[in-house]
DNA sequence: CATGAATGAGATTTCATTCAT
DNA sequence: CATGAATGAAATCTCATTCAT
């Protein structure tokens, strides 16, 4: 009945926290193997090759979809948004390092940027689900979408780049607020 | 009266190419040298450590600024940010990979995130400016805010993360006609 | 069974023999794995830094003291001090290359700088030691004191800048004579 | 009727000073330069190559040698010492840097050496033409030497190895007083 | 005479990876 | 299974020296 982690998943979260802070190349096995309290010799008999610790990494991530069925409010397009980027915050807070962690290495690692683009799409369609959930026929498809893709973009910047600011939290509720003006005011139309 | 650039520009150019394409760290002085022509040496006589030529590149980076005046067209916002958005496209894609490489290193050198930031504000800066220009008082300036701040980062992210998708102009331009109508409408009052 | 030295062993003899007789700064690192029959990696493997190696070496220094009972002739100054004299030169000469090593590298490296001091310090205590025990009483501490240091010094130069000269044995000897009759004649009284 | 040095004579001091901190390995051309305020090809223009410094510091070096006559006490033996070795810490101290350097490089640079032990001889020759002088036929030429050697290489450690202890001037006279006394009483006899 | 850009050999150091135990 | 010594390729950086101007 330990709780203590095995070898193979201090190593796994050693290399999360020292990839996303220092990179993946700057980042030495053997510091690996320190902070993880395991003899060299050991990250690589689990992962052959370092790229091998990028993949089990990002085959650990979670799906990290938030189900729409939770934040959506009837009837409120603003409020059911606003809940959907609480939500996400929470969830990408838990997973922080290691989104960053492949939204950095995305471009030197194939299978990285497809997971990112992955990660992408279904952050819009979960935006979008929440929209037609909260008003079914509410807005023409089109806006709905652009909306979604406005709104996944700055959730996105804001995890990536913008997550030193401090002002985050509000600017990003005001645009939510306004995307949703706009989607019941027929912007588009 | 050659206009062959000297061997320092040669070695910056090179630097950016190479850094962007494969990463700081993956990038040694020697390919550098390599690919500028000029013996290893001379990498280190202009650029004592590696991270100079970081700095240095930061160092040249345009201003990037498009102006509002240009591209502005008197009432009609969608047409302005439309104007706007191709602008920028073509601006940065001039610098295409020396912005990639910024937003790139940021992480893990502090003077490179500090630009990233300063850019993406005064991306910002300028679609305000545009918005305004085109229709005064069209539109409570929160609004405005936020509509500037959804719409940099959506740029941000189709030349960032996303520039490797094919249906990002369009999506593109849906989205900011998005945002014009939003505007238009008073989505936010 | 094999006495044959280990590979970290084989390093520093090869390091203490190329330091003292080119130099610290003169002896590449890749030299001393050649000379100990290592590849060049395994040099930094033990010794992480280059300085390393010579703090290790100052490490397993003998405490080169001789043993003041076994040098002392009861009643003779004159002939214990040639027995010290005679213990010192076979002492130093086992560890010759690291000494001189030592006193050439005492600058730029205060560890063997305050080595060197201490070498220096128990020399006087020994030949003060004998003094004393082979004619208790026999002259003023001041003088003794006086008489250790001198000799004390005559060694050292011996081993460190003079250790080319033929005629050094002959000299000493003298000198140790006279330093003894001094003792005898109650020199400083 | 400028008393600012030329460009070489600045190149030689900060050489000395350079050479004597850090040794001759360890200080760069261009630091050489740099101190010496000139620009960097001219430190080969004027000596074409490193080694060449050294040579050319040797001989600027001065005879150093006291005048015995100017310390000499008549029948006093202890008091010319005591006033030739104050005369020798002037002169040395006034070339300490020098002094100190020729010491550390002698081992590497044959030159050097040759004339360290020259010094050496010459520091001998003058104690004992003090020595001589202050008591004619005062004691055994044999132990003359002696204490000539055993003096001169006490000076030496002071000036080499112990430069930085606090209470070598103390010592050092009690030392001399010893010698003195020896003498006087025929130590060697 | 004087300069500083240019050169390239070579030094130190790092590190992924292997492998005998 | 686990280990850590061993390997060697390669990276960063230094520097004496040359030479065109």
């Amino acid at each position: 009945m330990t709780d203590e982690p095995g070898a193979r998943d201090r190593i796994l979260a050693a290399a999360e926290e020292l990839f996303a802070r220092d990179g993946f190349d700057a980042t030495p096995t053997s510091r690996i193997a320190e902070r993880a309290g395991v003899p060299k010799g050991l990250v690589h008999y689990y992962f052959r090759r370092k790229p091998d610790l990028l993949t089990a990494l990002v085959g650990r991530l979670p799906s990290d979809v938030v189900d729409p069925a939770e934040v959506v409010v009837a009837g409120d397009v603003a409020a059911s948004l606003h809940r959907l980027v609480d939500a996400l915050d929470r969830a990408l807070d838990a997973s922080a390092v290691l989104s960053h962690l492949l939204w950095r290495e995305a471009d030197t690692h194939p299978a990285v940027l497809a997971e990112l683009e992955d990660r992408f799409d279904r952050l819009v369609g979960v935006i979008r689900a929440v929209v037609s959930a909260a008003r079914p026929a509410g807005a023409p498809p089109a806006d709905v979408d652009s909306a979604a893709q406005l709104l996944a973009a700055a959730v996105s910047h804001r995890h990536s780049v913008a997550r030193h600011a401090d002002d985050g939290q509000d600017a990003m509720h005001r645009e939510l607020r306004f995307l949703a003006a706009a989607l019941a005011a027929g912007a588009g139309a």
